[in-house]
DNA sequence: TCAAGTTATTTTTTT
DNA sequence: AATAACTTGA
């Protein structure tokens, strides 16, 4: 590596990056033939030799997975051991599809052999790959290497449990919520910011509380390390802690001899702490991502990370910007580069395309939500008639419950879709106390799911339930502590039950996956007591069940299931089959990375895009302004926005629905209009459509009315 | 004393 | 819709 005269070039915004990046590669040989496929800057970032670190700006569809697969590949092809490259991406199923894209490359490559296969066993996320290095030097860091992964709700759930034991349940004021004092927590861990800090900036309203949430932390910190419990924080947190140790961040280190992360601008400072520990000097280190596609602030992430990547190191990383998009259309991209030109910061890039197109995306004003969803469904319908698949149409909103008109009208006429995001699937009650039982039946002693699944009888609250855990804890047998446990006498017919369930699920010789519909049918009676919409959170159970199956034992199961969730759900028709066609439905957030022939965005108005929830500080409006230019980047060929003009809202204070007027959201100023085809659904009708009503009856309503009290 | 029922409050996006 | 604070009832 020579000492780079070219250092105050890359110390330039970023477009300077391009001439560089060209300017290595013009006097170039005839490149390998598995890299034929790149142009000039893609090839650049995927033979870049990785002495230097290297940084790839990749604009919205500029072919940057591809890239990154390329990457990969071209490193194996040339003899790096596929067991060192550590690939560290943003979600499971972007480490799936960079898994089977690297094998593509390689098995074409070397004529089909299957050599792919081995590549990329180091591929996942930074939080899956935590926890495997984690249980890996377990032993070492003074962790039992059996420990188990609490998700958010059992997370937020021990958070209760501790605050309850510290009496901070009984205070005057209003202390925050268990899920707030978890949010508090995480984005204090994930940011590495002191709490005053995070609670001034982003949890004003309980700055009060500081003294209070500090014990309340250091209490849940000990109540995880008791129960040899990690929360999602805790993988990365002991990760980087782990390599604060200069010994044990060498060996990790040197067992990768690349390390290469996606989307980047979506890493938080603790993530960022994690890769500069395993690789301090830079060497082996590729970064890709895009600082106008940053969404992610909300959890921690800073676009500092990506910003600021170059700097880190001495010489600077080599950068390569790729702003060639082969995704959308030109007038597509017209309008999503109008869109974030009015960003507050100047974004570095501009994209362009070749693909041209006569149609500008649409902007459509229709009258509520409900009209909303009959138009999107009569346009997918239409589209489909001219023969565009519905897997390759996807309907996008900001929020996930922003979609349950659609999903209304999708089910009554018969379409089938899979919704990704928001999904409260493992989330929901049911669920929750099916798994509680389970997981409380497979380890006794797991307090949390003990605490919830033994009040679902009956006759058991928190106390009861208390001291059953209690009895459990201290004697050798956990059956034993059940069959002489003594319960109200409000609860005795349930107790029967309860006990039955317990013994067969705690012999030893309890089968897989009948265990699982054991504890589904104890847990139905108590349903259809809880809830009146039994029979649709039956269905739910019944899907869980399916899932149940794919999985070898109970074990697996449990653990598994944390960091792997299922991540889409779909209408009651159940999943649909592989090779079924089916919509899209998805929050931008989980439709990053993805691209669609034709997508819809709902709700594109004041309110919901920017969520009223989000217009805070300018930096949550301009991340909400991103979240749209992600949206429309999305689209390859049709893109239409829809904007609702009124609203229904449910459950004010006050009786009965009021509708509320949205405007077009402010992202849309008229000054980029000039980019979209506006118009009004259904289109206007005719002045002289008078209905002709003379043939009826007259009938004398309001006779009737009086006489219903006489 | 504890459970169950009632009322007010909060409500995004995800590993 | 779910949670937390509060009230009632056994």
């Amino acid at each position: 590596m020579p000492a780079s005269p070219d250092l105050d070039l890359d110390l330039l915004p970023a477009d300077a990056g391009t001439d560089a990046a060209t300017a290595t590669v013009l006097p170039e040989p005839a490149p390998a033939a598995h890299l034929a496929g790149l142009n000039p800057e893609q090839r650049a970032a995927a033979e870049h030799d990785g002495e230097r670190p290297l940084l790839i700006i990749a604009g919205a569809g500029s072919g940057k997975t591809n890239t990154l697969a390329h990457r990969v590949a071209h490193l194996v092809l040339s003899g790096t051991d596929p067991r060192r490259i550590l690939l560290l991406t943003f979600s499971r199923r972007a480490a799936a599809e960079m898994g089977r894209r690297v094998e593509r490359i390689v098995d074409r490559a070397v004529g089909g052999s299957g050599a792919g296969r081995a590549a990329l066993q180091w591929s996942g996320t930074f939080h899956a790959i935590g926890a495997r290095l984690l249980r890996e030097y377990a032993e070492t860091i003074g962790l039992s290497p059996a420990f188990t992964i609490s998700d958010r709700g059992d997370a937020a759930d021990l958070m209760h449990m501790v605050r309850h034991d510290l009496g901070l349940s009984e205070q005057t004021a209003r202390f925050p919520r268990k899920e707030t004092c978890l949010a508090i927590y995480s984005r204090a861990v994930n940011t590495q910011a002191p709490l005053d800090e995070v609670l001034r900036r982003h949890f004003p309203r309980y700055a009060m509380w500081e003294e209070a949430l500090r014990t309340l932390f250091a209490a849940y910190v000990e109540a995880k390390q008791d129960q040899q419990v990690l929360d999602y924080d805790d993988l990365l947190l002991y990760w980087a802690q782990a390599l604060g140790e200069p010994a044990l961040a060498a060996d990790m280190g040197a067992r990768f001899d690349h390390v290469l992360v996606d989307e980047y601008q979506d890493t938080n400072a603790l993530q960022a702490s994690i890769l500069l520990a395993l690789k301090p000097d830079g060497r082996g280190l590729t970064v890709v991502g895009d600082d106008a596609q940053s969404i992610y602030a909300f959890r921690g992430a800073t676009v500092r990370n990506i910003l600021d990547f170059p700097e880190h190191f001495s010489p600077p990383a080599a950068r390569v910007t790729l702003e060639r998009n082969y995704r959308s259309t030109q007038p597509i991209l017209a309008a999503a580069n109008a869109v974030i030109a009015q960003a507050a910061e100047r974004y570095s890039k501009e994209l362009w395309s070749e693909r041209a197109s006569a149609e500008k995306p649409g902007v459509v004003v229709v009258a509520d939500e409900a009209e909303q969803a009959r138009y999107v469904v009569e346009r997918i319908l239409e589209r489909r008639e001219a023969g565009l698949a519905l897997l390759s149409q996807a309907v996008l909103f900001r929020a996930a419950d922003h979609s349950a008109q659609l999903e209304i009208e999708l089910t009554r006429r018969n379409i089938p879709f899979v919704k990704f995001g928001g999904l409260k699937f493992l989330e929901s009650g049911h669920v929750k106390d099916v798994l509680a039982m389970l997981r409380w039946l497979q380890n006794p002693r797991d307090r949390i799911a003990g605490f919830r699944a033994l009040q679902l009888l009956p006759g058991f609250g928190p106390k009861t339930a208390g001291r059953m855990l209690d009895a459990i804890a201290v004697a050798t047998q956990p059956l034993f502590a059940l069959e002489s446990f003594t319960p109200p006498a409000a609860a005795e017919p349930a107790w029967a039950d309860l006990l039955a369930l317990a013994r067969a699920l705690l012999a030893p010789a309890s089968s897989w996956p009948a265990g699982f519909e054991q504890v589904v049918a104890w847990y139905l009676p108590h349903l259809e007591r809880m809830h009146d919409d039994a029979a649709a959170r039956q269905a739910d159970l019944q899907q869980l069940e399916r899932i149940a199956a794919t999985y070898a034992s109970r074990e697996r199961f449990l653990t598994e299931l944390t960091l792997d969730p299922p991540d889409a759900s779909s209408d009651e028709s159940g999943v649909p089959l592989r090779d079924e066609d089916y919509l899209i439905l998805s929050t931008i957030h989980s439709a990053k990375g993805q691209e669609w022939k034709a997508v819809y965005l709902l709700n594109a108005v004041d309110g919901c895009l920017p969520s009223d929830l989000a217009t805070g500080t300018t930096e949550e409006i301009e991340e909400e302004r991103r979240l749209l230019y992600v949206a429309m980047t999305r689209a390859r060929d049709h893109l239409d926005v829809v904007v609702p003009q009124r609203f229904y809202v449910h459950q004010q204070p006050g009786y009965g629905d009021r509708h509320v007027y949205a405007s077009r959201t402010r992202f849309l100023p008229n000054r980029v209009m000039g980019n979209f085809h506006s118009r009004a659904w259904p289109p206007p009708p005719p002045v002289d459509a008078a209905p002709a009503r003379s043939a009826l009856p007259a009938v004398d309503l309001a006779a009737k009315m009086r006489k219903m009290w006489r």
